[in-house]
DNA sequence: CTGCATGGTGTAATTGGTACACAATTGTAA
DNA sequence: TTACAATTGTGTACCAATTACACCATGCAG
């Protein structure tokens, strides 16, 4: 929680250090326990959620504003971000905490502006994640997809936008490498892609498709413990699975 | 070309009535005796070409925008326009043409700043396109995709991202509504779709794959005049055009 | 040891895409 | 008038990918 004095300071430099009128937002998946995971943050004192977002230095390529921004809430350096979508209808700026108006006249706070968003969504390793709140808020943590709250502003536009953004590019991209540990079952894989298309997957069909892509190294060990038979343990290729990213994995026309 | 007197004007109220450090490009793509065209403008006085551009009125959403600024090149109104990337890069930011450079102090220069560029790329009908110049150009007109001149600023890296996104598009969405005229022959829808894929297609079997999508109407007449079998005319089933929009050609997973 | 849930592999049927062949139409040149 | 070249309309055999399903293997519970 800011004072008005921490407020009116955190404003100025704003103003001088950022690009007016443009900010970040970013979805941020991660997947944990068989569940597709988005990062988001609770403002202060209130029960109000947002994405995670940020501003642009004023001699900043974007794509590093991106990454600084996600760099703070999560102590990732690189991350996987994807830039999908401006969202820059003048009715979605509003503060960004409603806590904050009124304490500072129109012309200072540096909040009270039409804001451009451009959105980004983030594919990151839910164990690499430290999340860490930003000035404006008090908790930042994972969220189940199946169980999101109430989104703040036009934040669940952008969210729906990257999760319809991401499963259209399941379509030619293949994903994983930054969402997976590195290694993996077969069946957590396939967990990955039910749980983004929010669809039932044939098991042995997912398996050839799969391997078919060659982006996956069969490796000798599998996993013991649970009650069943144990799969084997799977990693990504990374060359592969790189060139595929730039390929593409059917040609269509 | 401007005055001195004329620019400093255009400066002050482009800083009173635009969102300052944002700007929108616009590919536009049009379609004519089997050769793809983009629209282009060259500056007054030197052999620079660019693309269509503008900014975004204070209180105005970005597609709007981008609506407003193409109205004013082609004299349509109701355009396809999709908006596919943004150009954050601060070295991207030029003054828009080296002309008007030292004419006036940087901090009244309105094009003197960091713009941050949105991406728009437009699919229109060639035979309602009455090309127009802006303040700063002499010549509005289709450039041969075949034959293009250089680009000023990042607008090459523009146009080739739009054209990527318009190749990919191609797998997952149904084209040509906007880029044909109201009847046309199956061989030039064909050549539409060679021409933007740059590579000969197989004939029957675009026939036939085309037809199997569903949104088009075979009509009695046929086209004569050529030296050889008069083809049948077709028209997009609006209809179902639209439904394809929407769902996507393939279902992919 | 047996049952059961899960993982690994195989295979037939269907669908979709590719590569052709051949007939029909139209204007032109002989 | 006729033969021909160029182009369009339609069909079909073949190969590849996808789908649906069967069967066996493994590992723990009882």
């Amino acid at each position: 929680m800011l004072t008005k004095q921490q407020l009116e300071q955190y404003c100025v430099e704003a103003t001088q250090t950022y690009l007016n009128h443009i900010s970040i937002d970013c979805v941020v998946f991660g997947f944990h326990e068989g569940q597709m995971k988005v990062l988001m943050l609770k403002a202060n004192m209130e029960e109000a959620w947002y994405l995670p977002g940020g501003f642009v230095l004023k001699q900043e390529p974007i794509d590093n504003a991106a990454d600084r921004i996600l760099k703070e809430r999560t102590g990732i350096d690189e991350i996987f971000l994807q830039q999908f979508h401006v969202f820059g209808h003048p009715d979605r700026s509003k503060i960004h905490n409603e806590m904050y108006k009124g304490m500072l006249p129109d012309e200072l706070n540096f909040f009270n502006k039409r804001f451009i968003s451009i959105g980004y969504y983030a594919l990151v390793d839910f164990f690499n994640v430290n999340p860490a709140p930003d000035d404006f808020s008090e908790i930042c943590t994972w969220r189940d997809l199946n169980d999101l709250p109430e989104f703040e502003l036009d934040h669940e536009l952008i969210f729906k936008t990257a999760l319809d953004t991401l499963r259209l590019q399941l379509n030619y991209q293949p994903i994983g490498y930054n969402l997976m540990p590195k290694e993996f079952t077969m069946p957590e894989l396939q967990k990955l892609y039910e749980t983004i298309l929010d669809k039932k997957l044939d098991r042995r069909n997912f398996q050839r498709r799969m391997l078919g892509f060659g982006i996956l190294n069969k490796l000798e060990t599998t996993r013991k413990g649970g009650a069943h038979k144990a799969p084997y343990l799977y990693s990504f290729d990374l060359e592969n699975y790189q060139a595929a990213l730039k390929q593409g994995l059917k040609s269509g026309w």
